[in-house]
DNA sequence: GTTCCTTAGTGTAATAAATACACCTTATAT
DNA sequence: ATATAAGGTGTATTTATTACACTAAGGAAC
């Protein structure tokens, strides 16, 4: 094992697909490559993992330099290692997600050296991306529209104080698909995890809505995933 | 990226999880390794990638190599990257699981060079394993546990025929609990994925059941995956 | 062939969750 | 004062989940 043979190194990367809610879109954030190959093309963030780096801190550094923001929980949620995937032979690249609250998006500044720029895209309009990279977006998203309906993820991509109809915009953005108001009123609330604050909307020029917090000690006590097969 | 520096070489291997459930018991397939670190360890079935070997294949070959079996499904579940995985230096792996059908368990012939034996061991008795093996090996478990509550993954470990009660018990296995057994055969059958055959179980002493296969054409028209705010 | 043993196989009532659906209220703008 | 736009609310129906116990069938033992 000490003496492996060269043809066991490989190449390896980190990809991310990194989310925002903003103005009632859901964006992800792309780069445009100034780069070979696909010098031009828009891609995923990502880059070259070092050899005596984890995988994790990989992560959090890409997300880092492609946003200024520490310390986001990013999931891990498919690795891709097919041969053709990259034109200069096998890179093996590990895909991550996170999901990131916007506010305002003056705190968001993509740094990158072997990028032009970075922009926050729709969801809806996503052009084909350099590499394999369409693909593991696809996979990204979803395995969060899987998620969000049993995990409460959507609150990380709102500001931390959100009326409730705010909440369903972003759950029908996701899940594609419109949401009866009141059953899902009834149905968030029951889960009995957020917080009503004392306060409401403000600059609205209509009746101004209540505002609620994300509560996570009432998640840990009250929010269990239910199964099918439980009993 | 053609004259990338050395130090973005990594070593990468594949580690499996092959389960098989044999006499009303869940086991995974460990091997003994014969190599230094951890020479005499149990461990997880795996072993290095190629430089020229998509991922997927190097997982093939490991699962032929540790089972004799080819052409098994096997789903990807988790990349692990921590520095400290591997005594010498970091190794990233890339797990699997499989699930294989035992059929008298005559068939599955591990063949490896680098371990002194391979065994069935059930679940509940998997002794401490080399490097973080433990650690992969429950991450798997709990996801195969998560996923036959909504997918059907279960009838991969069964014969081809099989009685309701044998997946009732695989179940209890894998979910280890009790189950209803009035509840789960309504259930099961309401969700008509299963072909009723006209034969029953043979060579038992009391009254035969039913043997019923998994049907995929009906399992593509009839089973859609119920997620919470489906309207 | 009678009895014993073991598992197969079945139904219903009670409870809980999901769905469909429409109107009045409140705040601001004009 | 009026118009506009979103906020906020309840109930009846349907569907899914749960709890629960006895008879039927087949082979084994005598």
């Amino acid at each position: 094992m000490e003496n492996l043979p060269a043809h066991f190194d490989s190449l390896f990367t980190v990809d991310c697909i990194i989310f925002g809610f903003d103005e009632g879109e859901l964006k992800i954030l792309l780069i445009e490559r100034n780069e070979d190959p696909f010098r031009g093309w828009f891609a995923l963030p990502g880059y070259f993992v070092e050899k005596t780096e984890a995988i994790e801190s990989a992560a959090q550094r890409i997300l880092y330099e492609s946003t200024g923001l520490k310390g986001i929980y990013m999931e891990q949620f498919y690795t891709f290692g097919a041969l053709g995937r990259h034109p200069q032979g096998r890179v093996i690249t590990v895909a991550y997600y996170a999901m990131i609250r916007l506010t305002g998006q003056k705190d968001v500044k993509p740094v990158s050296d072997f990028a032009r720029q970075a922009v926050w895209v729709n969801v809806k309009d996503i052009p084909e991306l350099a590499f394999d990279h369409s693909r593991i977006f696809r996979k990204g998203f979803e395995k969060i529209r899987n998620k969000i309906s049993y995990q409460p993820i959507a609150f990380e991509l709102l500001p931390e104080k959100f009326t409730l109809t705010q909440l369903q915009n972003l759950y029908e953005v996701i899940l594609n698909k419109k949401l009866d108001k009141r059953n899902f009123r009834k149905k968030m609330l029951s889960y009995d995890i957020l917080k009503e604050l004392d306060e409401k909307q403000k600059g609205v020029s209509y009746r101004a809505a209540k505002l609620y917090k994300f509560d996570k000690r009432k998640f840990a006590k009250n929010f269990h995933k239910e199964l099918s097969f439980t009993k």
